[in-house]
DNA sequence: GTCTATAAATAGATAGAC
DNA sequence: GTCTATCTATTTATAGAC
């Protein structure tokens, strides 16, 4: 992911690295053992640093977690944000499932912490969910309705439409295990893209 | 899920019922928590018993979790046996799609324990997964592969093809609360069904 | 078979020296 | 800022009475 998730306050550059160090290894820890799962003590070996000094920069393992999501959830919503309503319906619908699996790609410890998190209630972000998640999905569905109306895409349920791109998209990176499991040694981002594009654009046209 | 899941010995009728009680209390638990996020108090609390109880029936927390799984792995592949390779390729198709949705339905904490394993790493089924699993995916891609052959279906990554069904219908047990929360009221699985098979149609048509 | 009591290890978090 | 030492609660698991 990008950034240094700046909250406000300065930092020196040793608080910065320290603080990065922290949440990357948090994103390790609890991408693969989910909040419950996971220790402050395997975070903080995984970062190089001591317990206390974990707790130096962070008050609490639950605060570590938090920053960790909300930081995240604003560029997890990007793609979609990037879906223009005026743009060619097919290309701009096919470019979002482009970049979903970009995202999967490259970002895969992001996608199974929240896929983590979802799978167990989402008792940390479900406000989240029913707030800033909806309101983009339902401005896009508008969007999305409106090419339907036009006749320029196929008519199918838009919600839906939108949980298959998530679904199949983010497949590759939070059952990646399962994947390469079945396929052997091929590697699976090899095929996806002309895969999921292949198929999308027989869902779409009209 | 059915059964008893017996393991051979004999057991009496109150040995019979707890065995059930921990299972069920357990599959609760490690489905919306996973291995490591899950207590055994939590178990016991659940199924009304006492935690040396518990310990009483089965070995260990490892154990109760071994149990599940490999008793549940078998029932979990059912819907992909029954694909009929003398079938009517499309509609067998379909109706296997149809399968694994209803299971998504009717056994959701069942698909969220597979999720939390296989997005954890899958460290207690990966060897199911390269062998069992695999072997049945390889058989059932030939025959996918047969029907393409003939031109009865349309031409697209066989493997892709399974986990797009895969992802799709386990979509709606894993990241439930998602749904629902971006649906609002609206029941995702009133909708689902006709629009998986709408798509699924588009797919698989030459 | 089921319980209370408890062992032994590990968890999150704090105190205080440096 | 970082560490060692430690507190307190919780965790898995066992011992042993009933």
């Amino acid at each position: 992911m990008p950034d240094g998730t700046n909250t406000g306050r300065p930092r020196t550059r040793i608080q910065q690295r320290n603080r990065d160090l922290i949440l990357g290894a948090a994103l390790d820890v609890f991408s693969l053992n989910g909040f419950r799962g996971s220790t402050l003590d395997e975070i903080a070996t995984q970062a190089g640093l001591s317990k206390p000094n974990l707790l130096y920069y962070f008050p609490s393992k639950d605060a570590i977690h938090t920053e960790l999501l909300s930081g995240l959830m604003d560029t997890w919503l990007d793609p979609l944000r990037d879906l223009d309503a005026h743009g060619d319906p097919i290309p701009e619908l096919l470019a979002y499932v482009e970049r979903k699996l970009e995202m999967s790609r490259l970002y895969p410890r992001e996608s199974r912490l929240f896929a983590n998190e979802i799978v167990q209630g989402a008792p940390r972000i479900l406000s989240a969910l029913q707030g800033d998640l909806k309101h983009l999905v339902d401005e896009k569905v508008v969007v999305i309705r409106g090419w339907m109306d036009t006749g320029q895409i196929a008519h199918v349920h838009p919600y839906h439409l939108l949980f298959s791109i998530w679904s199949l998209t983010q497949h590759y990176a939070d059952f990646d295990v399962q994947v390469r499991a079945v396929l052997g040694q091929e590697e699976p981002f090899q095929e996806a893209p002309a895969y999921l594009k292949g198929i999308f654009l027989k869902i779409l046209t009209p």
